[in-house]
RNA sequence: GCCCGAGUGGUGGAAUGGCAGACACGACGGACUCAAAAUCCGUUGCUCGCAAGGGCGUGAGGGUUCAAAUCCCUCCUCGGGCACCA
């Protein structure tokens, strides 16, 4: 368009940059989003705001990647960013804030691929995001913002791994306490020593033995997952089911490695609970239930024939079957294998009473001249090599070899069979299992396998039976295994009777029985894994530990921070040879790593050595630490003395559920992607549930309500040999999609690099403005819903602002369209309906359709201002100050020309007047047969009998009840009338 | 395989037992213009009908109800989580 034809006030993209431009520099220099605390650092308060009700209201912090933001990111800034500045009208003092998860792979894969120093580009990177933040006109309190890069920062990250090492689990008082009082309960003898020997005549390296077993950080060999590939080991939770890494797909193996691991299994059962008191999406809370997998049965002891003394513990959830175990399997790692392996196999009287004797399937897949301790070394050989990737595959047939070894059934007293099997996995339960084949379908395809006898000890529907022609005793001729609820049989011994209960039932009566004999007794497994907390890379945090020879150390307090080491070569050694050794790079820093220092007491802490040298521990922390408690930092963010100061952490800990009862969590609202709902969710309410029992916080948990936001989806297109293609360069040509002259194929997905379909925000501020472009993406839908990004829609919500523009400014003049002339009572009544919905939406978070009806409004106004002349000021000051929250630039700026001096951010949002919602007159629908036939208008309030009344007497209606009898008649005031015919 | 969630016009979506399709995009028509863009006004679920009006319609089938996109059952498709978890 020529541009010397557009009116020269008219709210083009130029205009709003400009305008964009003036508020985001009002708002920095006046400090208008400076949330004051009550005390402390950050109390100066001009405004008075600190004395309202806190709300805090959080986003996920973003890894600062290199390539900068894609459109797709914004969506939960601008959310919390619109909710924040509603809440700030609604005389809350809102805490809104954003940092930088700087540390990790994300930022040190970018400085290798750059060959940068992951300090330099992580500065830049952050800088880039600031400056895309900046203009998308978000309302944080800068001074909140820290980087978990910042000394400053980590030297905290650092103090509370050093809480949490220092702390034990006591499981009576069900929290974690201070080491100094585990030594206490030692003194006391409340765990026992070895050899019952008093605490304090132990000689020193026992008792710190004695204290670091019972650490909630502590440092153990454990089959981990080991990923070359990144050079580093990984958590559970960033091993996708595929066995690859989260980060970059590279295949992961499990080694047994000596690592850092954060005994976050003690907070199983808490973790699952508190769940309750938290405002998350049942699907969210699902994700970690299933996570956590809490599993209730029995722990029972199963004695090995020939070994006096040696048991193999099982866990079972179904110890009314143990009647029923015919055989054992042990997982191929578990410790006992090489202790009860026979060296012989067993000779053929063993099978007197079977129908035939099995002995040859059972010496495994290696060749049948092998005795038992090296056919169990072949098959322990071949499953340990499997990946994960390659058990899940071969998971349906199953695989196994007999130990020669038996045990005994302690219901029944029945010799059975002890195996090894890789379907019996050692990180589970005990390791090992009994194995009941008529009631697990895993174990009856194993017995199937192996020619194990499959005893029935519950007796299934007769339903089930008959569907299968089956029997209910002879297992031989079932199909499958029978895993329903049932009457227990054949479940009874001298001491103790199943037979006749039901499941239930039976499963409390043998439990009673186990804990009576002390054969077993209840018992609780979870699939949560402890954390393994240390990394082979540079860039993290370091440890704050060093060795002596005996094992690690911890630094006190006053040693903090332990800072990360300048060094040039910080690439990680990363390779495809799955045996090969971790290599921190720290480990290169030589003259970092050896320390000599002075550690003073106590002695179970490996302390008061005097000055000698000791090695730092060159592992590096995980990417997620930093991000496990940098919510209670922005409440202080520049304290140098504590992590939070206690009584500024208490002021926003403050605040009611919608039911009145007390918060759980300490930040009320927060916002961010479901991908975390295991990793970064899970651990932070692990460190803050740590940190609540030691008394630094004083909720329960961290987040109150969560909302995770859906994901911004876009067209992506793959080539003939399914190659993502720049989505950009593709254009559409007679129905088909084309990229360099070749057709491709469209899908949609997520926006991001991998699919080359990321839309940059800083195209749309350019073209439209950050107002419409925050308008848009809360206008594609719900929140929490994925959505597929369209710039063609972008200029529906932009008219909206030109409109707007247009009704309160003079496009030709500049001045304002607005006059004092009185409201007319249709432009009111709606002005109000609108209030009323926008409030409502807005705190719902409907912004999709608090937009819409802003778009109603408005449209109404345009026919207002075409007949007036101008728009009433009344209308105009109520319509700015609903639109300020979701599209704050414009609004500033006609409020600013509305005759006022100060930001709009702290005016009151805007009550609907319950006179002027109030329909006079209302139009009800008239049904015949739930067919709607016509519509009455009626006065506002009128009883039942009235609607009836003007129903019949509705022409249209009365011609079409004329000669038809009318059985019923149904009227919901105000909503339908309905008559039901014969 | 098990466990969640979702399926509504050409498109994004609205309506959570009471008028299906608010609002927006797109499309079509009109006004303005030499013309185009921008802007403004109107039409727009499908279908039969000149019209008045009728029929159909919320993934499919069934059910509950005076009334169902909404509640229940079965199935299909898509998305997500878990997956030999004893």
């Amino acid at each position: 368009m020529p541009a010397d034809e557009t009116p020269k006030h008219r709210y083009t993209s130029a205009l709003a940059n400009e305008i964009e431009h003036k508020w985001q520099d009002r708002w920095e220099t006046e400090h208008v989003f400076w949330t004051p605390n009550r005390s402390g650092l950050l109390s100066e308060d001009p405004r008075g705001l600190a004395s309202r009700p806190h709300l805090y209201v959080l986003d996920m912090f973003p890894y600062p990647s290199g390539v900068g933001l894609h459109v797709g990111h914004p969506l939960g800034y601008i959310a919390t960013d619109v909710y924040a500045r509603f809440q700030r009208m609604n005389q809350f003092n809102v805490l809104h804030a954003m940092g930088y998860d700087a540390f990790g792979l994300p930022a040190e894969q970018y400085a290798v691929q750059t060959g940068t120093h992951p300090r330099v580009t992580t500065e830049e990177n952050i800088a880039t995001y600031k400056r895309q933040l900046r203009a998308l006109g978000v309302g944080h309190d800068p001074r909140r913002g820290i980087a978990t890069t910042d000394v400053s920062y980590y030297k905290w990250t650092q103090w509370i791994f050093l809480q949490i090492y220092n702390s034990w689990y006591d499981d009576e008082a069900d929290r974690a306490r201070p080491i100094a009082q585990l030594v206490q309960e030692f003194r006391a003898g409340r765990f026992p020593t070895p050899d019952d020997i008093p605490f304090d005549d132990l000689g020193p390296l026992e008792q710190r033995e004695l204290v670091d077993s019972r650490r909630l950080a502590y440092v153990a060999e454990a089959s981990v997952n080991w990923c070359p590939g990144l050079g580093t080991v990984l958590a559970n939770e960033e091993v996708t089911p595929e066995g690859l890494s989260e980060r970059g797909n590279f295949p992961v193996y499990r080694r047994p490695l000596k690592q850092w691991m954060l005994h976050i299994t003690a907070y199983a059962d808490r973790l699952l609970d508190d769940l309750d008191t938290l405002d998350w999406s049942d699907s969210i809370k699902l994700i970690q239930r299933n996570w956590i997998g809490r599993s209730t049965g029995a722990t029972v002891a199963f004695p090995v024939e020939g070994h006096a003394g040696v048991d193999i513990e099982v866990f079972t959830t179904r110890p009314d079957t143990l009647f029923g175990a015919t055989y054992m399997v042990l997982a191929p790692d578990h410790p006992l294998v090489e202790v009860i392996t026979a060296n012989e196999w067993p000779g053929d009287d063993i099978f007197v009473d079977w129908e035939s004797n099995p002995i040859d399937a059972w010496k495994g897949i290696f060749g049948l001249t092998d005795p038992p301790p090296e056919a169990v070394r072949r098959y322990r050989e071949f499953a340990l090599a499997k990946t994960d990737l390659e058990r899940q595959s071969d998971a349906q047939v199953k695989t196994g070899v007999f130990t020669g070894a038996f045990a005994t059934n302690p219901t029944n007293g029945s010799s059975i069979p002890i195996f090894v099997a890789d379907y019996v996995l050692m990180g589970y339960g005990t390791g090992a299992i009994m194995a009941v084949p008529a009631h697990d379908q895993r174990d009856f395809e194993f017995a199937r396998e192996f020619d194990l006898p499959i005893v029935p000890v519950i007796r299934p529907s007769a339903e089930w039976l008959a569907d299968r022609a089956a029997g209910p005793t002879d297992a031989t001729s079932w199909p499958e295994a029978y895993v329903g609820d049932g009457v227990a049989q054949g479940s009874s011994n001298g001491d103790v009777s199943l037979d006749g209960l039901h499941v239930d039932e039976a499963k409390q009566t043998i439990t009673e029985w186990l804990a009576r004999t002390g054969i077993g007794e209840a018992s609780v497994t979870y699939k949560l894994r402890d954390w393994l907390f240390s990394r082979q890379r540079y860039w993290g945090e370091p440890f704050p530990i060093v060795y002596d020879d005996v094992g690690p150390v911890a630094l006190p307090d006053d040693m903090l921070p332990v800072v990360l080491p300048e060094i040039t070569d910080f690439e990680p050694k990363t390779s495809d040879d799955p045996d090969a050794q971790p290599e921190p790079p720290l480990a290169r820093a030589i003259d970092w790593v050896e320390a000599e220092l002075d550690l003073p007491g106590p002695v179970w802490a490996g302390h008061g050595q005097g000055r000698r040298a000791y090695l730092r521990e060159t592992n590096t922390m995980p990417q997620w630490a930093g991000s496990c408690w940098y919510y209670l930092r922005y409440l202080d963010p520049t304290n140098e003395d504590e992590m939070v100061d206690r009584a500024v952490e208490q002021e926003w800990a403050e605040g009611t559920r919608p039911d009145g009862s007390p918060n759980a969590g300490i930040v009320d609202f927060y916002v961010g992607g479901v991908e975390h709902a295991v990793l970064h969710l899970l651990y932070a309410r692990f460190w803050h549930k740590v940190l609540y029992d030691l008394g630094h916080v004083s909720t329960p948990e961290p987040f109150q309500r969560l909302v995770n936001q859906g994901y911004i989806l876009a067209p992506a297109y793959t080539d003939e040999r399914g190659m993502y293609v720049e989505a950009g360069e593709v254009e559409q040509r007679d129905g088909v999609y084309v990229h360099n002259g070749r057709s491709v194929t469209r899908e949609l997905g997520k926006m991001g690099k991998s699919l080359k379909n990321s839309v940059s925000p800083d195209d749309i501020y350019r073209d439209y403005g950050a107002d419409t472009f925050r308008l848009y993406e809360m206008f594609m839908g719900p929140l929490d819903k994925e959505r597929p990004w369209n710039t063609a829609d972008i200029v529906g919500v932009h008219r909206f602002l030109q409109r707007l523009w247009r009704n309160l400014v003079d496009e030709e003049t500049g001045a304002v369209r607005v006059s004092d002339a009185p409201t007319d009572d249709e432009t009111r009544r709606r002005l109000h309906r609108t209030i009323a919905a926008v409030r409502n939406d807005m705190a719902s978070l409907s912004f999709n359709t608090a937009i819409a009806r802003l778009f109603e409004l408005n449209n109404h106004l345009t026919s207002v201002v075409a007949r007036d002349g101008a728009t009433p000021r009344e209308v105009a000051m109520t319509l700015v100050l609903m639109v300020a929250p979701l599209a704050p630039h414009i609004a500033e700026e006609l409020w600013e020309r509305l005759g006022h001096d100060d930001t709009l951010t702290y005016e009151t949002f805007p009550s609907a007047d319950p006179a002027w919602l109030v329909e006079e007159t209302v139009e009800v629908p008239v049904q015949i047969n739930g067919k709607v036939r016509g519509r009455i208008q009626l006065a506002a309030g009128v009883d039942v009998a009235a609607h009836e009344a003007a129903a019949r007497g509705d022409p249209r209606i009365a011609g079409l009840l004329s000669g038809v009898t009318v059985v019923e008649v149904k009227v919901v005031p105000g909503r339908i009338v309905n008559f039901v015919t014969a």
